[in-house]
RNA sequence: GGUCUGAUGGGCGAGUGGCUUAACCAACGGUCUGCAAAACCGUCUACAGCGGUUCGAAUCCGCUUCAGACCU
């Protein structure tokens, strides 16, 4: 299969896992090892004015390895999954031509899911049609726009989770704005990539790593979260913002809550966002899961994966 | 040594004979195609131990164990 080989670009090493489990400090390891630049799947950490709540990397970490998607858009900006994906997938374009192999690290399962994977062809958000179907998701209440998709698409409307508004009005929204079934649109399928994917996860036994959010957590406080959130506090209402570590400060700010129980909000947050993590990347069973200071077995890994292709 | 009070699921905490899986929190499992650090779904049937009363006891009685308070 070394013809295989040969007509891939490049290898993307990828680096998932739960928050706090080390993926940061890897990544960079093995951009070293690989003379590799990094890209950041992470859809917190490319907002400028997040650094200390989304523990984006050290400005060490960053002069050890050249990082990309990295504090390099403001929170006002639009960005998703589909954006990223373009965005990405031309930047590795890019590199490719100068390395053989670049790091991905981030926790956002949905855009490592986009940059290996690919999305479909489907529409951005329309603002404004996503404004009045949130008017009316306010007014009238799910059920109302469940019925409109039991109208349109009723294949979906059958099988995905009615309870779950987010979904119901994308999945509308598409219909709307496409004029054909989101089901029929959606391929299911993956995009064949042109360069070759490894995929390592970094885990640990979950108390050691719920301490480890719970210490890094009580860290970014010291390291001055609180005057990061409260810069922000003006934007409070912006998506980019609603991410854990910041609206549970900006409830403090609220007077609805005490410092000390805004900071255990953030740690148990933190904690239930790893599960969820955990939860997302544990189906993908092409990823090899490594103690994140395991470098001999997660270097020997990404060498067997590499040749076999 | 004596008297009194209490002992409920990981935590907190209702419930004084016969819908209570209480509620809440934590934890755990899961869903996932342009808001994804988001949004949503599911699980956890306990009543200190033993014996008794009763058609029926977490709830009544007795003993035991443990805890706390007070008395001598």
């Amino acid at each position: 299969m070394a013809t295989m080989m040969s007509s891939k670009r490049g290898t993307l090493i990828v680096v998932v896992g739960p928050t706090g489990s080390g993926k940061s400090a890897l990544a960079v390891e093995l951009a070293q090892h690989f003379s590799a630049p990094i890209i950041s799947t992470d859809s917190r950490q490319v907002y400028r004015g997040m650094a200390i709540g989304t523990a984006q990397p050290t400005p060490q970490e960053q002069a050890a390895a050249k990082h990309y998607f990295i504090a390099d858009r403001d929170i006002h900006d639009e960005f998703n999954s589909g954006r990223f994906e373009q965005e990405a997938l031309a930047r590795l374009d890019e590199l490719f031509k100068t390395h053989e192999y670049v790091v991905a690290v981030g926790g956002s399962g949905l855009y490592v899911q986009a940059l290996c994977d690919g999305m479909d062809d489907l529409p951005e958000a329309d603002e404004k049609l996503r404004s009045e179907l949130k008017q009316r998701l306010e007014r009238e209440g799910v059920e109302s726009l469940v019925a409109e998709l039991r109208e349109l698409d009723p294949e979906y409307a059958s099988q995905m989770d009615i309870s779950n508004p987010q979904r119901v009005v994308r999945a509308l929204e598409v219909c709307l704005l496409t004029g054909k079934r989101y089901s029929e649109l959606r391929s299911g399928r993956s995009t064949e990539r042109d360069f070759n994917i490894v995929k390592i996860g970094t885990d640990m036994p979950r108390d050691i790593l719920y301490d480890r959010i719970n210490r890094r957590v009580d860290m970014m406080v010291t390291d001055g979260l609180v005057d990061e959130v409260r810069a922000l506090l003006p934007y409070r209402e912006l998506n980019s913002l609603q991410t854990v570590g910041y609206r549970e400060l900006f409830d403090y700010f609220d007077g609805n809550s005490t410092l000390e129980e805004a900071i255990e909000l953030i740690k148990r947050n933190s904690r239930r966002y790893a599960k969820r993590q955990l939860t997302w990347f544990r189906r993908d069973s092409s990823i090899g899961w490594f103690a994140p200071t395991d470098l001999d077995a997660i270097l020997s890994f990404i060498d067997a994966a590499t040749k076999q292709e």
